[in-house]
DNA sequence: TTGATCGGAGATCATTATAGTCTCCGACCC
DNA sequence: GGGTCGGAGACTATAATGATCTCCGATCAA
């Protein structure tokens, strides 16, 4: 539960992989094309090229047509999230259906529903652990991300 | 993405309607029958019966058969976390496929993966959250987390 | 200028996960 | 012992996902 999709996982790979590339910053030169990290990772060519479409669409990515052409960093590794990577995907990211209801849509359990705002706020938790996490952290190793509660007491698992 | 399933929502539903109806604490007296909730927040009665069979089944609430019968906090509310109530419906929760491989398993991309070590401790946060916060708090109204990263720095959306 | 090499984009299919339903069983309490 | 409850399994329908196929336009170098 709570999995990211395996198109997102694709374009952290493929993020993490042009980024390590150009080194974390947007150095003209080099770029990198499609095929190149499909063989590498793994990853069916075509899905892969749709994923870098979308993170090209969303301005993570530059895209440079014909012979030679392929993608680079739009911008410098530290700038982008890891929330706005998932988010160029799939889209605004809500662990509940109610997350983005427009004026007119509710849920059949809105009236009554007493776990939407404290939802929310969970979700607001792991929007800020993800938008505080760089493609430069996913690069350097390892993140330091920290969680306080305070109401929590220790519970065993 | 990374949505909550629809049994998740109403076994958080329920569990919270439990909860308030015992004020949080473990009060034998009265116990809520499926029917009761299911039409209190307008869930299908079967399905709900498989979420609240579930969560008996995971030692969070106890089942009382016969006339009578129904459910009730099988502990205080607050020694129930939020990650718990999740597991229990939709197993062992994991943000990745190759979060809880087996020996001998191995994803396509395992040789070359260079975002499995960086999702796994966003994996692990995301966890510590859920996992510090509990029925109770939910309860409360208003769950009191916070997050902070030493890395990140501001990034506008 | 022409053709090989790229990305862009849409339709399409297969597979899986999810949501929801139906049916029957066994336990309990009056 | 009958009605009311939970327990459990099989089953169906729908949606999301993963993956594939096909055609197009842009680009650059020979």
């Amino acid at each position: 539960m709570l999995k990211i999709s395996k198109k997102a996982d694709y374009a952290l790979m493929a993020l993490q992989h042009i980024a390590s590339v150009q080194f974390g910053d947007v150095t003209p030169g080099r770029v990198v094309n499609t095929k190149e990290i499909a063989e590498e990772y793994n990853i069916p060519l075509e899905l892969l090229a749709k994923v870098l479409q979308a993170l090209a669409k969303n301005g993570m990515i530059d895209s440079h047509n014909g012979p030679k052409g392929g993608y680079m960093l739009a911008r410098s590794a530290r700038q982008i999230t890891i929330a706005q990577i998932l988010e160029s995907i799939e889209g605004p990211l809500g662990i509940t259906d109610c997350s983005h209801e427009k004026d007119g849509e509710f849920c059949m359990q809105r009236e009554h529903c007493n776990i939407r705002t404290p939802l929310l706020k969970v979700q607001d938790s792991i929007y800020q652990l993800l938008n505080n996490m760089t493609l430069q952290d996913m690069l350097g190793g390892t993140p330091l991300i920290t969680i306080q509660s305070s109401t929590a007491q220790g519970v065993e698992q």
